[in-house]
DNA sequence: GTGAAAGCGCTAACAC
DNA sequence: GTGTTAGCGCTTTCAC
């Protein structure tokens, strides 16, 4: 059977073999200038003779941090979060840091305990997907004395960097897209509000819709539970049930799209469709296969991810410019050409008044 | 500005606070029982009072071990591999470990070097998915002195635990499948054979034509590149400008999948599309949208990921029966309703002679 | 240029 | 039951 190996490696021993001191030993693997190429040379041939393997944690230990970045999201498989999450991980491994990852599990309690376990493991910065828009517990005085920045989802009175998506920007210019295209009764699925990019595309959507000039029906505003495929699923479901509903819908992630597509697919053979139209967040690998869509909103992952980890690597410079700061992504609107009108132009201006400004 | 926070307590301060040793105060933290009542009670006030977090960095130099698992895949974007990634999250950060994530970014250059990261932050156990069937670089003795639980892909000569889904087994069965529909000519779309996933889909598909006394067809079967949307997109493309191809696919993953049906999609209009039929690997949350897919084989991600991370807290339990163990799934058989032949039963019986055995 | 020594924050004998 | 002490493997003054 398998056996325990041999005590590892160490720098004493290395050491001893090259006939130098452990601090030479130290000055080599650090690259010190102060050394000659010669003892350079012994020691190096000692290490590599050896095999040894330099031990951070206790290097950690000694200067005070761990090269080591925490990351919280509320689940992990998530097309969105772990485009962003690869994205941000060639970035901080390029320059020797390492990634830890927790699932917050869709819970504010499981947040929070992640966090402690982050801060026990003194990672030297964090980056949080987070699960609501509570956020009492990202106040802490210990927290607060390593670099965060918040993704994906603002959390109203943090102080804090942020990077995040123009939400309304994006449901705006896909609503206007629906009512060029000559659709008067628009609903809207989405999630509960106390999820904070939920908040801000149902806040988009009411803009939209007042700025159109379009009654909101209430029937048709979808604002329950998760943004998932199952709430998706349903909704259609219900929707489907009542006499006279609006063709056109707004569906506010990609999960819920996919579910609510799923069930067009399911129950109705193809010949037999409804002619429902959506427009949605998120542009995603399988998205050229939601049938019902004609407009997208892209939210440029990769870049996200890269701005994150680039932000974030500043902070850990000790700079500390512009905090907190706030990098806003304009999202690109993908027209379905299958379905949609393909000669609109985005962003789309109002005819009336000047377009709406969006800082990015 | 953001200013350092102060130095962070440690025991010290809390045993000065509490009136005790540190000792003591490692012996509460560490749930010792040889701790009065009354000065546990002392010693959690001071803890709570002085906001006291423990240093992980600082226990695991001391214990020698990190409470930390390793792991290491060829992307972090790929939602077979994430899926399992939570799951094997859930067991693990129930038992107190984190988990370190890196990406081999699909090279094997890469994967090296993420493992000697791995190495020099000392995880207690690794779990890989390789890149390729290039696996010298895992037999060496550092790494020998862990355990480590190879997942998805097997590695030839290596002596260790594996957790895999029985990929022969599936293939055979949406094969068998395809040929009790009627189809007698059907192509595989695949990658490098140097990718063991791929390799052992198309061993399954050489097994299955050859027990239904079929025809391989080489001008059908796509063996070169990745196995990623890109080359699914332009093997059908290929496929189509031949005249006289087959009618049936079977598709090694979802990605070539993905990107055949994309292709289709965009290219012909829904009236028009050819009927084309496709058999795959891999049934995920955006499976029902794939039109022409007949049968997928579904692999367990959840239990997948969950008796990885048993396995391998087994192991760090010291217990190594059975070692090197390999633990292999029976995938399931989706049968696409929208699409296929709704009654067949799986596993399919061969008529002529027994099914083929399959452990697991 | 190199070595001796202190100490990062913690655990675990070993005394008492 | 509690305190003293010796490290875990490393970096980093400070002498020489």
């Amino acid at each position: 059977m398998k056996r325990e190996g041999e005590n590892p490696i160490t720098i004493r021993e290395v050491a001893r073999c090259a006939g130098v001191s452990i601090a030479t030993v130290s000055r080599v693997i650090n690259d010190s200038l102060t050394v000659t190429p010669k003892t350079r040379e012994k020691v190096s041939a000692a290490m590599i003779g050896l095999g040894y393997t330099r031990n951070e944690v206790a290097r950690s230990l000694k200067i005070r941090h761990t090269r080591t970045i925490g990351i919280i999201a509320p689940e992990l498989s998530n097309t969105f979060f772990m485009e962003v999450l690869e994205s941000m991980e060639k970035v901080f491994s390029q320059r020797g840091y390492t990634m830890v990852i927790c699932s917050s599990s869709n819970s504010v309690e499981e947040e929070q305990k992640k966090l402690q376990v982050m801060m026990e493991r003194t990672v030297d910065a964090l980056v949080i997907i987070p699960v609501s828009d509570v956020s009492d517990h990202f106040q802490g005085k210990m927290l607060s004395s390593i670099p965060m920045v918040i993704v994906d989802r603002q959390l109203p009175r943090l102080h804090t960097d942020t990077v995040l998506t123009d939400n309304r920007y994006g449901v705006q210019q896909v609503i206007k897209a629906l009512v060029q295209e000559g659709f008067t009764r628009i609903g809207f699925i989405g999630g509960s509000l106390h999820i904070p990019t939920a908040k801000e595309r149902y806040a988009g959507y009411l803009n939209a819709m007042e700025e159109a000039n379009l009654t909101v029906e209430g029937e048709y505003v979808f604002l329950e539970g998760a943004m998932d495929q199952k709430s998706g699923y349903s909704s259609i479901q219900r929707i489907l049930q009542k006499q006279d509903h609006p063709q056109a819908f707004f569906i506010a992630n990609d999960l819920l799209h996919l579910g609510a597509t799923t069930y067009l697919m399911e129950t109705f053979s193809p010949g037999n469709r409804p002619s429902l139209v959506f427009a949605s967040f998120d542009y995603l690998s399988y998205s050229p296969l939601l049938q019902f869509c004609h407009y997208a909103v892209f939210q440029p992952l990769e870049e996200i991810g890269k701005s994150v980890a680039e932000l974030l690597l500043r902070r850990l410079d000790d700079d500390w410019e512009g905090f907190p700061q706030q990098i806003l992504f304009k999202p690109e609107i993908k027209v379905m050409h299958a379905n949609a009108t393909p000669q609109l132009q985005f962003p789309i201006q109002d005819s009336g008044k000047a377009s709406s400004q969006v800082n990015c």
